[in-house]
DNA sequence: TAACTTTATTCGCATAACCGAATATATTGA
DNA sequence: TCAATATATTCGGTTATGCGAATAAAGTTA
């Protein structure tokens, strides 16, 4: 493998672990268990969701490398990796909040906009 | 709408952020553009895709508010909106650096490990 | 206006992602 | 082993995303 496909290879892997967060649940499941680990049950009540799909969106985070699972007797314990995934999100949400701050100033300013 | 509502949207919008980070090409565009501004032209040229295809992506990360366009005659100039963006991309590159290397430790440890 | 350059969009299609429902697997404890 | 609990997977269908090819639209210059 030459060094532009290797640097191709990386690359890809960079976008599925961006894709692994394109997922409103699976950005709050990182969030909790930011907090502290739990398992499919509980993150599955907090998340709101089922638990196929807590379990179906779990797999995702673990296949990237995101979260680790560890087997505590019936339960299965999730973890957060890696605090800078919780760092890279904030600063994605910081400029998200940006975005949105600077919109709402254009709408105070200009009153004729009803909507947006 | 109520807190939990807007907190639901806002998680949504971050969502879409990241997934339009979640290309490898995307990626690459926010680099580029993060040495200087482009052209859609130019920037085609650079990531090695055909000029439609350049536009589409183009299209994606300016309608989550990651680059912006200005038009320069005939021509349009794309350019990063926040420095923030390629700090939230090198984290996560960094975490996969970091699940690489620890692969390739364990490849290194354990030489029965023919494949990975 | 006509020819040219640059960028954006549409169309048809293929693939990937996601879901609910049902089911399978794993573990514990009686 | 059997029932109960916890987790994971499969199935079928829907929606989202991506592409190339063709074409439209915008801007420039003669």
């Amino acid at each position: 493998m030459d060094k532009s496909t290797l640097a191709r290879e990386v690359t890809q892997l960079h976008a599925e672990i961006c894709s692994a967060l394109a997922d409103p649940r699976r950005i709050l499941m990182l969030y909790t268990l930011h907090e502290c680990s739990r398992n499919v049950g509980d993150l599955a009540v907090e998340i709101g969701i089922s638990q196929p799909a807590t379990s179906r969106h779990l797999k995702i985070l673990k296949q990237r490398g995101l979260v680790s699972a560890t087997r505590k007797g019936a339960s299965v314990e999730y973890a957060l990796i890696d605090e800078r995934l919780i760092q890279a999100l904030d600063l994605l949400r910081a400029v998200l909040y940006d975005r949105l701050t600077q919109r709402a100033n254009l709408v105070e300013e200009a009153a004729n906009y009803t909507e947006w």
